[in-house]
DNA sequence: CCCATAGTTCGGGATTTCGGAACTACTGAA
DNA sequence: TTCAGTAGTTCCGAAATCCCGAACTATGGG
């Protein structure tokens, strides 16, 4: 399998990660990957508060995820680790990260 | 005329406010307006860079950033001014508004 | 092999976005 | 008061995007 793609940090853009996050789902599957040392397979998201998300949705919000720079992910064996580029992000674009998840918490 | 709709300050979501600011030209307009002193018509921002907005997706811009809760619209005559809320939107989600903004500053 | 599991891709229906044209709201001048 | 001009909004069809079930691919264990 070919290796995924992933944007180098210095070409993520703020447009890509806003757009990501602003779907609440997506948000609070990356503070899941985020909080959870940031390791976890992608079914281990399967539902977001009592919402059930089909796998095809959950695909998609981890490729846009992905591809906005937020996350890593790698196949090890027939699942998928998933690491948070939060700390990057956060080197590129600082407090942003940090500002949008206080936001969701206080909500 | 009947007053526009403003949402109350505390029912503001963040996801309105991502989503709103992930478009770059809507970003560009916010940012042009609470630079301005707080106060601008909508057609003094008709083109962002040297692209040219048409009117009716002008239009829409603005009522997505307003009920996003971003800004504050009210008719002056014949035209409308346009004040930002982001002291109201800092207070709320404190350090949100400056992140995103020094995000795209920065990119 | 064959099966089970984890994710991806495909397809098409629902939703959202875009922008030109027509419309409304307001002002000032004749 | 009527007319003309300016500022924004609404309408509507085309384009783009989102959603999710079904089919498919990739991997590992019997």
């Amino acid at each position: 399998m070919r290796p995924l793609f992933h944007p180098a940090i210095e070409d993520v853009q703020p447009e890509a990660i806003l757009h990501a996050l602003s779907d609440p789902r997506r948000a609070a599957i990356f503070a899941r990957i985020t909080k959870a040392g940031c390791v976890e397979a992608c079914s281990a998201v399967s539902a977001v508060g009592d919402q059930v998300i089909p796998k095809s949705s959950l695909s998609s919000h981890f490729k846009i995820l992905r591809e906005a720079g937020l996350i890593r992910c790698e196949r090890h064996g027939v699942e998928m680790r998933n690491h948070s580029r939060c700390a990057e992000v956060e080197a590129r674009f600082p407090g942003l990260l940090s500002a949008i998840m206080n936001a969701y918490a206080a909500s």
